[in-house]
DNA sequence: GTGGTCTAGACCACC
DNA sequence: GTGGTCTAGACCACA
């Protein structure tokens, strides 16, 4: 994949609670676990990607800074920033995407008065749909 | 249940994240949805529930205001903040909510490889741990 | 007409900028303005108007108060309260009432950006449209 | 136009019966209206335009809040409110207010016996007297 | 710089 | 008594 080729499929919701920089962040993180990006991939451009999501390109510098920090990137000056992900990092990474997504949906469905057994019949039913259509 | 007999089972935190009106909206939410307040029933006045919480009037205003857009509730000046709850309608977003949280959940999981099996035994784990800390 | 036999098509609107006491107040006038109630009639009982409006009774009090000092009822102890106009007084209130009437609709359609010359046409479709209705 | 380039042509009347919030609430809204602000621009920032009222910020910030609330503008935290108007839903509802308003009018002075030609009349008599003070 | 939360308390009209 | 408006100003995270 050539540098800064692949749009990131990420809009921005700046009326969410969570504040802009850590939705980027946690968007480029999703598709570097997912493989959409891999190690070497080129991230778009700040003043691109600001454009794109019409945010202050100061907080997509703030996205890439710390994921700069936390070890998913690196930055070549001059040349733009570059996914740099190693093996145990990334299983580590994964798995804790995996329970923060599924504490944020526990908190979530129980909010509003909905039990674990509940959602696990629930995702049963879903994943059901989902193979009738599929296969 | 006469206006105001209810004492909310309610203790906010004021170095939560989550902001103290919104630790009160919740509450309050829960208490309706759950069927502690029904329809017709009044809440506790501002000023007595500012003294109870130890929190500003002002703060309990902007959660009852919020309330009422989200047409929980109802004020009536100088009578107090009444529940308004068509219980019907509301049955239905809630199943819409659900299910719209458990759909964006397991994508987000399918994404980055986890299985639904692991998002269940995942779920009972976060569980058992809430089980244990809560008592 | 018999005492109190006429119940008031009046449903107050709690959340109204304008005063329930107030609106209260304009319903009776509006009724004895346009014959619906007449010299001699006796207006509801408080207690009786107080729980089919779901108001405080101290409210239609203070509305049949202001309507006995305008000098629109009469309070006779013990035994109600009676409509008491004479005909020039009810000239005149009625004049009052279409102007003030024509003022607030004047200032409700200038807020959302109507004209009178819109105004003036849209009040001829509509009679346009009764009368084709009518016959 | 840039953000924030436009001064509000408008001065609050502290001692008004209409609320404040409620007049810079209604003030912007015609703007917006009107075509002076237009969908993406941004309003003034609470401090300046509190300062250049001389109220208190959190007066600003309620009618802000409100007109999100209404679906006129939205909050970007950090960066300001932005005008956000979806101009074709947005003239279906005001006509709509339109002919509601303009039959609640016309059943209310009927109902007093007056006649469209009487509202016709008084409505240019009203507006002539605006004229003479205004202009 | 921006919006957002919160406090402490005054003043008002209304129930 | 009640809700509602408004002030003056602190403190925070975010852009």
């Amino acid at each position: 994949m050539s540098p800064g080729s692949r749009p990131l499929e990420l809009a921005v919701d700046p009326k969410s609670a969570v504040p802009v920089y850590e939705q980027i962040k946690r968007a480029i993180k999703m598709d570097i676990l997912s493989g959409h990006l891999s190690d070497g991939d080129a991230l778009m451009s700040i003043r691109e990607l600001a454009t794109k999501l019409q945010v202050n390109p100061n907080t997509i510098l703030k996205s890439y800074y710390q994921l700069e920090v936390d070890g998913f990137v690196v930055s070549r000056p001059g040349a733009g920033y570059y996914v740099r992900v190693d093996r145990k990092k990334f299983h580590q990474e994964r798995r804790h995407s995996f329970v923060r997504e599924t504490a944020e949906y526990l908190s979530r469905i129980t909010e509003i008065g909905y039990s674990v057994q509940e959602a696990i019949s629930e995702l049963e039913r879903q994943l059901e749909i989902a193979r009738s259509k599929g296969g």
